[in-house]
Order: C-alpha cells, then sequence, then structure tokens
DNA sequence: AGTTATGATTCGCG
DNA sequence: CGCGAATCATAACT
C-alpha cells in the first residue's frame, strides 16, 4: 500500500505517478480535476514526508538506545561476566521492539493515505452537475424514450460521448432518473412536456423534409438522434416553449409521440382507469390497466425492448408482477438504518484534517 | 441555516 | 449483470 502510493519508496517522482495510478485506478475522467489533484499530492507528500522523518527518528532512536544498552552491558561485564549470546539476545529484543512501533507507524501511515485517497477520491465527495447541454441531451433521451427508458449499451456510448461524461455516468443517470420520475410524475409533468413536444417538433421537420411517417413502435428511428443537434438553437427552442403546458395535448404533436398517447389513452379509457397523464403517464400508470398497455413501458419487458428498435407489442403478457408495484406514490418512511460506517467515515476524516 | 436537487453508491433481486 | 430502491454527500437554491 506505502509502496503503492509512493509513501516508501523513493522521495521523489513516486507520488504523483502513484497519485495518478490511483486516480485512474477510481476511475475518474480525469479532466477538471488538477487542482484537487495537485491538493492530493502534497498531503501525500506531506505524509510521506512524515512517514519518512518519523521512522528516520526511530532507526536513530533504535541505534542510539541499542549502544547504550551495549554500554550498559560493557560496563556490567567488568563486575560479571556476560555471554555474546546474551548480548545478541538483548540487541535482538530492542529491534524487535522498535520493528513492531516501526510496523504501527506503517500501519498508521497507511491508514491516513487511504482516509486521504477516500476523501479526495472518493466521487460523492467532489459532485458536480452535469453542464446544462449535458442534462438537456439526457432529458431529450429520456423523454422521447419514455416509453422505454432503457438505453442500450451502445446509445449510452453515444450519450456518454455526446455529454462528456462516462457510460456509467449516462447509467447512474438512467437509474435516477427513472426513479425520480416514477416518484413523482406530477413534478416532472412540465418537463415530460417540454421535452416531448421539442422532440416532436423536431420529429415534425424531419418528416417534412422526408415526409416518412413515424411509426409509433420505433419513436427513436427519427427522434433521438436528430433531435440531438437542436439543443442549442434558439429560435427553434422558443418557437417550441410555446406548446408547453395545456397547450400541449391540441397541438402539433409528432406522430410518433402523439400515437403512443392515443394509444394509451385509449387503453386506460377502456379500462377506467384516469387519463391526466398524457405522455408523462405512458410509463407508469395506475394500478388495473391492460398489462400488454403496460408491457410497452418500462419495467415489464425492460430486458427485451432494451435496444435501438423495439419489437412489435408483445403479445402474451407474462403474470403481472404486483400492481402496487407501479402506483405512483407510496411513501412508506423506513426506519433509517444507523449507518455506523458513515459516522465512522466521518470522524476518521476528521483525522486527515490534522495532516 | 434550512431545503431542494442531483450525482454516486450500496444492496438485494431476478 | 442490470435494474429498482434506498441512501449518502454535496451542489444549488431560498
Amino acid at each position: 500500500m506505502l509502496l503503492a502510493e509512493g509513501v516508501s519508496g523513493p522521495e521523489k517522482g513516486g507520488g504523483s505517478a502513484a497519485a495518478a495510478a490511483a486516480a485512474a485506478a477510481s476511475g475518474g475522467v480525469g479532466a477538471d480535476n488538477s487542482a484537487e489533484h495537485s491538493d492530493y499530492r502534497a498531503k501525500l507528500s506531506q505524509i510521506r514526508q512524515i512517514y519518512h522523518t518519523e521512522l528516520e527518528k526511530y532507526e536513530q532512536a533504535c541505534n542510539e538506545f541499542t549502544t547504550h544498552v551495549m554500554n550498559l552491558l560493557r560496563e556490567q561485564s567488568r563486575t560479571r561476566p556476560i555471554s555474546p549470546k546474551e548480548i545478541e539476545r538483548m540487541v535482538g529484543i530492542i529491534h524487535r521492539k522498535f520493528s513492531s512501533i516501526q510496523m504501527q507507524l506503517k500501519q498508521s501511515t497507511c491508514e491516513a493515505v487511504m482516509i486521504l485517497r477516500s476523501r479526495f477520491l472518493d466521487a460523492r465527495r467532489k459532485r458536480r452537475n452535469f453542464n446544462k447541454q449535458a442534462t438537456e441531451i439526457l432529458n431529450e433521451y429520456f423523454y422521447s424514450h419514455l416509453s422505454n427508458p432503457y438505453p442500450s449499451e451502445e446509445a449510452k456510448e453515444e450519450l456518454a460521448k455526446k455529454c462528456s461524461i462516462t457510460v456509467s455516468q449516462v447509467s447512474n443517470w438512467f437509474g435516477n432518473k427513472r426513479i425520480r420520475y416514477k416518484k413523482n410524475i406530477g413534478k416532472f409533468q412540465e418537463e415530460a412536456n417540454m421535452y416531448a413536444a421539442r422532440t416532436a417538433v423536431s420529429a415534425a421537420s424531419v418528416s417534412a423534409h422526408g415526409s416518412q411517417a413515424n411509426s409509433p413502435s420505433t419513436p427513436n428511428s427519427a427522434g433521438s438522434a436528430g433531435s440531438f443537434n437542436m439543443s442549442n438553437s434558439g429560435d427553434l427552442f422558443m418557437s417550441v416553449q410555446s406548446l408547453n403546458g395545456d397547450s400541449y395535448q391540441g397541438s402539433q404533436v409528432g406522430a410518433n409521440v402523439q400515437s403512443q398517447v392515443d394509444t394509451l389513452r385509449h387503453v386506460i379509457s377502456q379500462t377506467g382507469g384516469y387519463s391526466d397523464g398524457l405522455a408523462a403517464n405512458q410509463m407508469y400508470s395506475p394500478q388495473g390497466i391492460n398489462p400488454s398497455a403496460l408491457l410497452t413501458g418500462m419495467g415489464a419487458n425492460r430486458r427485451t425492448v432494451a435496444g435501438r428498435t423495439p419489437p412489435p407489442p408483445p403479445p402474451s403478457p407474462p403474470p403481472q408482477k404486483d400492481p402496487e408495484a407501479f402506483t405512483p406514490t407510496p411513501p412508506t418512511d423506513p426506519p433509517h438504518r444507523t449507518d455506523s460506517l458513515h459516522h465512522a467515515t466521518r470522524s476518521s476524516l476528521q483525522c486527515v484534517n490534522d495532516f
């Protein structure tokens, strides 16, 4: 560990290399954290310095003590016979004691380095919001694929490239988005409408060019890829904004989105569910809805449809698992897990501040 | 200072 | 292994 971090290795150079290696191993993007990195390196070298000076001190003390004991023994040898074996034994005892002390030093240094690493390299601690454009791109994809918001691996890579983030960050984002959208659909209604309308307009402009009717089963064929580039087109964006809110339903919405909405509304009306969700509620519908319609959404068929080209609607739905699971807001307020580790980390982190 | 938003992590499940 | 769910930790907002 200490060798890996360059603490117990050569005095210069090793530290920065190890730090860089550690950063690379931690999966960081490694783009903007040069300042924090230098801070990390500075702390690390501080630890290294303390370690080395302490080590030197101990060695010196060990030697001093050994010679001191040797002198004592020599003095005693005038009064009583002292065998070389006894001297050897004494020296051994002293060295063992000091090496155990050195072990402790190594251990505590190791601990300090680990804490330092967790402090500086733990991504949670240096969380940065994605920039607006990245969020726009992600949201655009999410809402234009609301019926199946599970980007394939290639789609994730593409999104990652467009957003200048990692694939795992894309996955995190979609995971968070899905769960939070589901938990509070109402809160995201406006956002959903906006992005749906934007995608619709982009799709409409595409279809106006090619006069290619968008199939409801392939909402991402023209919408997703083409719509990415319009995030910054100002006037178009403004014109789209007028489609927000209540005017959304009656507006000229792209066929791909609208047809899905219509399909869902039809199903809902058939089963007696409420129908105020529009596009946003395609994913999470109230209990008691025709499972075949739900299967178009997330969850039920996510493993089979998680691609760029969603297959045709499933023929026979599997037994629906727990209809209550799709209830939008089931707040149960579970007992908070006493996270002792959390507090332990906190307190131990405090120690690092003393460095 | 308190609250909300959000990116990341952890855990259990299928 | 990917996902949902719960949670943590920090940023951003009030």
